[in-house]
DNA sequence: CGTGCACTTGAATTCCATCAAAGGTTGTGG
DNA sequence: CCACAACCTTTGATGGAATTCAAGTGCACG
């Protein structure tokens, strides 16, 4: 078995996934094309790297199983997560407008990635307008989401930003066929309290506060939802039929 | 003299900002093209929207003259400013991935932009490779800010946000040929507040505070950056010197 | 000339960070 | 397979930075 596309009877047109990736609204010779210059690469393990900010930007990178975190290191020195990584989603594309990545991409778990080179990506997507859109597409959701994240931020309290978090994880899980109420958070408390301006002990101490009050189940990182309304209302989400009051 | 295109005068070619703006990069035919596509319209008054949440995407808007906010309102009501934009700069890539703005943009003053269309800029962009690279280049760019953004206010104390802000738009003026030192926010202290995610008690005690020890000079909405070192330390950028200690 | 908004400054409060310490879990090498 | 180290997690006590509440000034605009 070749190092390279070891798994070759993997691809686009028969992932489970790819209606949440970039194959999305692709037709099927369109998809061959795609599928071409996509290479399939050995398992990350848990702490690996994908890329370094500051090396040359060869790829986008799609998740096809496990879970990666994006960070950035600021000048000086403190590292923030920018972002959490599920199957299905890219990685690189705060990097495009540079020639070299400008973040870090490392796996919280073993993962697996399917490797997009760019130079490849640009060529076929001048041939491609679906593909083109596409990508244009899934970047605007990332801008959109990342505006999202500094309303909250900016506004929320812990809790606020802790109940977010949990219903966000929520709808993505849902949106991959998983459970929406039972699942696994493969990243620490330090993390999470990273990617939320918070620090590992009130994330620690919320948790225990949501389980508490039966809002939730913590077990480790195994997370239940137990009440999913409570959860929305800490969260901030008006309810349609309190909206006008 | 027509409503639209009220000052046919103007165009990419001979627009001083271009190269801030989508038109970079591209050659003379293709620069025509896209000045075709572009309408010049009326300028926005103080506190007008361009355009609001919810509203059919129609156009992204590249900002002539003056300046705009950008804000998004959450569910529960409270607004977040997300950007504020310069001449040159494109409004609405966080809307391109829906059907409809998922923002507000508004004016902080008269202010002109140029209106592109979005259909005819998706049709120019399937001929022009240079016009859907830029695209994705400025996109990028947006994606990169945002999580630029998402470090300072996850990381940063009051004062070292503000800092931040002030040397941003410093950089911003001077990219435009303004003076990097001396210049006017057009945004109220709760317009900051908001976007930096203080109040605007904070805002004006730091601001104060900056003037008494020399850091800056503050005449209103007039600023004067009198000793950038300074600035440059309090918001935490390290001096290649010191890098390594 | 007055009304409304923007700005400034002070005092009290609060939420979360920090500091500290003690389990728990994971993984590794003997 | 066990033992130990490293790291992750939890919980408590304390402190501080920024918010909130409050009051007053200044400025723009009708």
């Amino acid at each position: 078995m070749s190092d390279r596309n070891w798994l070759n009877n993997i691809n686009c047109q028969n992932c489970s996934i790819s209606q949440l990736c970039l194959p999305y609204t692709l037709d099927n010779s369109s998809l061959d094309k795609l599928d071409n210059i996509i290479e399939r690469k050995r398992p990350y393990h848990k702490g690996e790297l994908i890329f370094q900010a500051g090396e040359p930007l060869r790829s986008l990178y799609a998740v096809r199983s496990g879970s990666f975190k994006s960070y950035t290191v600021s000048n000086d020195g403190d590292a923030q997560i920018t972002a959490f990584h599920l199957p299905g989603d890219l990685i690189g594309f705060d990097s495009v407008h540079s020639n070299n990545y400008t973040s870090f991409a490392e796996a919280l778990e073993t993962s697996m990635v399917c490797e997009i080179p760019y130079s490849s990506l640009e060529t076929l997507s001048d041939q491609l307008p679906l593909l083109r859109r596409q990508m244009m597409r899934l970047m605007s959701s990332e801008i959109s989401a990342d505006k999202q994240m500094l309303s909250l931020l900016n506004n929320k309290s812990a809790e606020q930003r802790l109940a977010t978090f949990l219903l966000d994880f929520s709808e993505r899980f849902k949106s991959r066929g998983l459970s929406s109420k039972e699942f696994r958070l493969s990243m620490t408390r330090a993390e999470i309290g990273n990617y939320l301006g918070l620090t590992v002990e009130t994330v620690s101490r919320l948790l225990s506060k949501l389980h508490k009050e039966a809002a939730i189940q913590v077990d480790g990182k195994f997370i239940l939802l137990r009440d999913v309304d409570r959860l929305q209302s800490i969260a901030g989400v008006q309810l349609r039929a309190c909206a006008t009051s």
